[in-house]
DNA sequence: CGAATGATCGGCT
DNA sequence: GCCGATCATTCGA
């Protein structure tokens, strides 16, 4: 029996469903970073999905293809990673078959391996929930960055990956809402495409 | 509450 | 090409 950070990482067909599906499937799923020699790890708690055909807070939408989106439109299970605000990286795993733009954001995540590391990538000293309950934060804690951008997270060789299977929580313990900053996204911005693991300590502060 | 901080993109020249 | 608005956030005042 193989333990959790063990687990080989997903299926590309496991993230080629319908982008809500696959974005409350990966609540449960590992993502583990091996930057500069260190291993860390987090069990994602809170996602939200990104559909490129008709949702206007997607940055693929309408099927917008520039240098930045391109890799939505490849292959499922490769990273998004972009700069928002000139300050923070965002994470994403790209999902949907070939052609369709879809993406689910890793909002938060729970330690699982190297809170050490995690803490010492920190601008400032951090401890708790703080290590990784924002976008930003993941990306802080387990090293990611642009540079990171299309690496194969069904890979477990590629130096950022994911690790278990696709929905292993039920539904009272998933937590659906409307997607956090897209107040901009007009009919979109009410879509309930937030997961969260209900009552997790390491989902996000907002509403 | 608002500043930080820069890549991206659209609209123009 | 260049200019300016925009932005899937965070932190400290």
């Amino acid at each position: 029996m193989l333990s959790p950070d063990e687990s080989p990482p997903p299926a590309r067909c496991d993230l080629v469903g319908g982008v809500e599906a696959v974005a409350r499937g990966l609540l449960g799923v590992e993502v583990h970073s091996y930057i500069d020699g260190v291993h860390t790890a987090g069990r994602i708690v809170e996602t939200e999905a990104y559909r490129g055909a008709d949702d206007k807070a997607a940055h693929s939408y309408k099927h917008k293809r520039t240098k930045r989106t391109e890799v939505f439109f490849g292959d499922a299970g490769h990273a998004y990673v972009y700069l928002i605000y000139g300050v923070h990286e965002m994470f994403n795993v790209v999902t949907g078959p070939v052609g369709q733009p879809d993406a689910v954001l890793v909002r938060a995540v729970e330690p699982v391996i190297g809170r050490e590391p995690m803490r010492a990538r920190r601008k400032r000293p951090v401890d708790g929930p703080r290590l990784t309950n924002g976008p930003a934060l993941v990306c802080q804690a387990l090293g990611i960055t642009r540079e990171h951008y299309g690496a194969d997270l069904t890979d477990p060789r590629s130096p950022v990956h994911l690790r278990g299977r696709l929905h292993t929580l039920t539904a009272e313990n998933v937590l659906v809402s409307p997607r956090v900053g897209v107040a901009y996204a007009e009919e979109c911005a009410g879509w309930p495409w937030r997961f969260r693991v209900s009552g997790n300590l390491y989902t996000s502060p907002a509403k």
